[in-house]
DNA sequence: TTTTTATTTAATCTTTTGATTGAATAATTT
DNA sequence: AAATTATTCAATCAAAAGATTAAATAAAAA
């Protein structure tokens, strides 16, 4: 008697369910999502859950490796191509601020999970390209003088601390810093400017361009 | 019979508990930290840990507020003393790299629950100093032309962002970067000199000094 | 020493939670 | 349409997990 509802939803329950999943295992993280709260989000039962997924834990391995393919694909692509290094770090700045702001909870989601739940993350990374191409043209721009001589680890966690570090911690920094959310906002628009030049100005010893 | 352990241990139960609890929910977050877990690692009953703190959640308050306490003391002594800048970036940077080498968990753990207990870590953060004193000094140096006039959120998320990252990131730069564990405690080493190198090059006017 | 209070324990309770089952419904094939 | 297959559901199971209890033990007070 009476199901007249999901006529107006061109989406399967299938997508529903890894949807619903991705959006609360972001938020909440592997151990605080029961599956309850995905199946409730999904608006279907949690046997659908398990006919199309068979666990929590294989759900989880989904969402998660989309999440890091997701994350570091564009960063891949970006540091993996033979564009000049400063333009390199302005691409990144750009893509990755805009990225997180429309998924603010995805840096801290995989830094965490893959701190609580190695065996799982490792297994999403193991196939994943590591960053040879950058690593050679600091290398190389280094043999010619034009930039300082530094391990690439280190150009690397000075970019993505500084693009990624207002996401991690918004929470703590609202309260330390004492400013609001709107603020905030426009705090990260300017970071876009504020971080390629800080990097550039330190890594350049004759000016780019 | 046979009770002739616990000789040796001139710990209380009372903060063998705490301990414990710090260990296993700094390790794994809330969620994931069984009290089964704490107990056994406490070499302890679970009703003495109800016993001594009610529940689990008290438990986690206790702990989550003391780490956030030494998160930030060091912090807010650091900006709101009266020293040069240059000297408190140093100060800052180099405190911290040796904190989180000690307990390099910490970071993420308060960032990871300020995002999904945000209550809690609201409570804990509403009696806490804000930074007023560097706000003030960045203005004033940059008044007389002596640094670059810029919002301090971005100096903080700049200085801090850089040092902690490191922390937060440390299985997923592992594998991005290709290097070992043992090069990336030498990173860490360099980057003492590198952070604050790179801020007051980018903060300063004139040299400092 | 006796009495009272504090601490610790084993056993147990209740709720939560991941997973399963078998029946009902819808879709697809023949 | 009939038969077969795929999907969805309500109900239920079993294990995990937070919490409690009552008794045993140790410590402190009288």
């Amino acid at each position: 008697m009476s199901q007249q509802n999901h006529i107006m939803e061109n989406q399967t329950t299938e997508e529903k369910i890894k949807e619903a999943a991705a959006h609360v295992f972001i938020q909440k993280g592997y151990a605080a999502t029961k599956t309850r709260d995905i199946a409730e989000e999904a608006g279907i039962n949690i046997a659908s859950l398990h006919y199309y997924y068979r666990s929590k834990d294989k759900l989880f391995e989904i969402v998660i490796g989309e999440a890091l393919r997701r994350f570091s694909q564009v960063m891949d692509e970006i540091f993996n191509s033979d564009r000049p290094l400063d333009e390199k770090i302005k691409s990144f700045v750009h893509n990755y601020i805009d990225f997180f702001r429309e998924n603010p909870q995805v840096p801290l989601f995989i830094m965490s999970e893959s701190q609580t739940n190695p065996e799982k993350v490792e297994k999403m990374l193991s196939d994943q390209k590591t960053l040879g191409k950058l690593k050679k043209q600091l290398e190389e721009l280094a043999e010619k003088g034009v930039i300082r001589k530094i391990h690439y680890a280190h150009f690397m966690m000075n970019l993505v601390g500084t693009t990624v570090f207002p996401f991690i911690s918004k929470p703590l920094m609202l309260r330390k810093l004492n400013i609001s959310s709107k603020a905030y906002e426009a705090l990260l628009e300017e970071r876009k400017q504020i971080i390629p030049e800080m990097i550039i100005n330190y890594m350049y010893l004759k000016k780019p361009g």
